[in-house]
DNA sequence: GGTTTAGAGTTACAAGTTGTAGCGGTACGA
DNA sequence: TCGTACCGCTACAACTTGTAACTCTAAACC
């Protein structure tokens, strides 16, 4: 039972922004995101900090000192966090049973049978060590 | 393109619930709505109220009058709007893939790799009509 | 016909969230 | 020693959420 399957508090569409930049960097400073995401959406450095620090009272990312400068990254890797994302929607729609979310996204046509049979194959074969 | 696709307002923690509730029993009014729920959620009659017309406003439900009564009723299927919320989260973060998605699943271990490849098997033979 | 009443709308309000930032402290470099 | 780069603290208006009192209206009862 990691922590990592722990809920978290959602987050805002800012925040959102805020942590996809840095997974797409992987690593950045305060200054770094601000003038990252100045086109998408200007701050002054004062907010990107307090957006930052909510990520981090989140959960979301940390940071390390690096001299006087603090360096944020990502706590999960984006992945386990959209997957927490969809096991909730499974659990709350299906019951928890992925495998009719599976199934919800053939007849959505989201997925195509085909192609998922082929992925099912593909992904057999290389079972758990 | 219909507009079943538009994004909708996110639902808050009680909205979810009636609508939940309404999804389960199909229909209901106000009333039957806050007898439904009385154990999981007391709620003034007032209050029911207020959440059904929310829900209207943010057009997940729609009521129609029977009688001097209001029969509310979801606008979507729940797998509509679930399929609407999982795919939100595929376009962010597998970039629309819904392939990436599954393959996730298997390496997040949310789903089986024989069972998905069972499931495969079964759903590619119903083809689409 | 006057009164109760079920069921609907209007309005409100405190608590929490979100976006945005000013202000003030501190330590490093010139 | 003084400016500057960086950080935390505090604030605040706008919006959301849960909760509901109050009001209105027409059907139902006496």
């Amino acid at each position: 039972m990691r922590n990592t399957k722990l809920a978290k508090k959602p987050l805002s569409g800012l925040e959102q922004m805020v942590l996809e930049f840095l997974w797409g960097r992987g690593r950045a400073s305060a200054e770094e995101v601000r003038e990252g995401l100045m086109e998408r959406h200007a701050m002054k450095d004062a907010t990107v900090r307090t957006i930052l620090r909510r990520l981090e009272e989140k959960g979301y990312v940390s940071h390390r000192e690096e001299g006087r400068t603090y360096i944020y990254s990502g706590v999960e890797k984006p992945e386990s966090v959209a997957m927490r994302a969809i096991r909730q929607i499974i659990d709350r729609f299906w019951g928890g049973s992925a495998e009719a979310l599976v199934a919800g996204m053939v007849e959505q046509e989201v997925i195509d049978p085909a192609e998922l049979k082929e992925l099912a194959k593909k992904l057999g074969k290389k079972g758990r060590p």
